[in-house]
DNA sequence: CTGACGGGTGTTATCGCTAACATCATCGGT
DNA sequence: ACCGATGATGTTAGCGATAACACCCGTCAG
């Protein structure tokens, strides 16, 4: 009964069984369009009586090519690199490729060209990096050319192939809509300045302000947790002139409101704030955030798109794709009292 | 300059190099004991001057086995699970495997039988499920037996091996604190009850009531998000006898605090409350948070040793790791006032 | 009527590796 | 000095696919 040792069907079984050679299976495989239809239904029908599925290991071996691409991230939880990096491995499902990640516990130069060694090891078809601040595109130096490589969140400055969330546009946005409320200006609580995305929001925010002729008040800057949105929350919270807040991510927000809170300054009443990132507690912040919704899925297929394309054509095209985020309002914005 | 079709060093050119026949660098790959150590340095040295590096498609092809675990995870980027994936994948790259992550939308057993079809078309080595919920659990009986398996926070009633948090201990151990810090009984907000994870919670908690003979109060059901923490705690803030609330994940627990603070009650000083999976926010909570932390790198390296395991021996071993979890004792429990 | 053409198919070589067996020294025991 | 055991290495045969070419057959133009 049980045939432990059986092997997998491979081609030539299911060529016996159709009665045609293994190479007109290969061929209704890969849908060449030399085969008749009879035969082709044939073989279809063949394959699936012996549940045949094809062997990876050896079309790679004598193609040359694996279906497999390698990512490159950070060992973190973050809300915005762990939703890229899940959007990606779906969209790369859905494309018939598989993805291995390569986690790496810091973004330095050697941790990410280890990372990038393990992924050349298994022969990927290309490697997508997200590389959010200098040191990870510092890395990338390393790579070599003819590898298909793409930038997530990457050094805009840099001519790799690159997608990224339109950071300007989306602090720009932000900004703007406090502005139009009536503030006189807008306070901003970034995230680490080495981040690129940390930086494109500054110069958003920047931007904006000057735009509209606001003053432009110092930068508040924090990492990207709760903690230390609270703690500029809590100087913030203390100068009656900030009346509206433009926080870098809606962890840092989140740490505002509830200084705010706690001095007894109302939100949206006395003071506005607006965060990014829309997580998914975000409608449930007290109150609702209004914040910038970055499309994690949108980025994910452009880096797929990209990616693949220098997959097939060889070329690595000097290519840079930009995902404009959209506003989401609620109800932590209002004019100042 | 350019020679772009020069394809990878083989093993044969190795072999030339080092003057030596292809099978010996192949014994020094694999620390084949019968080499002579001078030989086995000139292949070395060979194999580090052309860069070579071994072409697993090959050696697959050969071998029939890869190096590579396919894991099949929800979609999600609840904190739980992304460290669990994050942890795994770190803990199987320095093992020398390479994950490949098949995302999931929902955990029903088609998506995840989909799932698990395409990992068997990569010929993975094995496969992990994270099955938190019993649609999930269900669906790996469509999983033929000699694909190693390994299941983590998964149903602890079935036979598949299994790596889980001991819920049960954690929940235990949070009641008791708060039995113990002199309180009546404890309220518990549960998560979603057809979670495994919540249901062992709810055990826990229940079990610790019953052996101090303290009364059982009604479960609230909840799902896992801080809003529905919020709404739970609305409830409990509006009953006096309420002075100890065991919340069954961290963002139930911080709507909870929430609620209580609208309300008016403080925390620690009227209620006390408790979490569980000590996310990186909770101990910057008002006040931080006491909380349960599960070892994600644990349960990710029994999950890795339990696989492979089962790959290298052949048999499925009817085996189950359990991992305790310990309690983080911050600020949010004091005795009742 | 014939030869060029092309659609449908089979045959053979090959990818880069490991398994299995073959070969050839070297060595210790009687 | 002979012989089998052992160690170090080479030789050969696949693994399961695709690529390249060969082949057979109609069809159609000249």
């Amino acid at each position: 009964m049980d045939q432990k040792t059986t092997r997998d069907p491979a081609m030539t079984d299911v060529a016996r069984l159709a009665g045609v050679s293994h190479q007109t299976v290969s061929r209704v495989l890969n849908d060449h369009p030399n085969v008749r239809e009879q035969t082709r239904l044939r073989v279809r029908a063949a394959i699936k009586e012996l549940g045949y599925r094809p062997n990876r290991a050896a079309r790679a071996l004598v193609t040359g090519k694996t279906q497999l691409i390698g990512v490159v991230a950070q060992n973190s939880t973050l809300y915005g690199p762990a939703s890229l990096l899940s959007a990606f491995e779906e969209a790369a499902g859905e494309a018939g490729f598989a993805v291995s990640v390569g986690r790496v516990k810091v973004l330095d130069r050697e941790s990410i060209a280890a990372a990038v060694e393990r992924h050349r090891d298994q022969r990927v078809a290309g490697i997508v990096v997200i590389a959010p601040n200098s040191s990870a595109a510092d890395a990338l130096a390393d790579v070599p050319a003819e590898l298909p490589l793409v930038t997530v969140d990457g050094d805009p400055d840099r001519s790799t192939p690159l997608v990224t969330v339109d950071q300007g546009v989306g602090a720009y946005d932000a900004t703007t809509l406090l502005l139009q409320a009536g503030h006189e200006t807008v306070w901003h609580v970034s995230g680490p300045t080495d981040w690129f995305d940390a930086a494109g929001r500054v110069h958003g925010w920047r931007r904006a302000l000057e735009m509209h002729n606001a003053e432009v008040p110092p930068v508040m800057a924090a990492d990207w947790s709760a903690a230390s949105g609270y703690k500029a929350g809590q100087m913030l919270a203390r100068m009656p002139e900030v009346t509206a807040v433009f926080a870098s991510n809606d962890h840092l927000a989140l740490g505002v409101l509830r200084a705010m809170h706690e001095r007894g300054r109302r939100v949206p009443h006395d003071v506005s704030v607006v965060g990014f990132d829309d997580v998914p507690e975000a409608a449930y912040f007290i109150p609702p955030l209004t914040t910038v919704r970055p499309d994690f899925a949108a980025v994910a297929r452009e880096t797929l798109g990209l990616l693949l394309e220098q997959v097939s054509e060889g070329e690595s095209a000097q290519s840079r794709r930009t995902i404009a985020p959209v506003l989401v309002q609620r109800e932590s914005v209002a004019p100042p009292a």
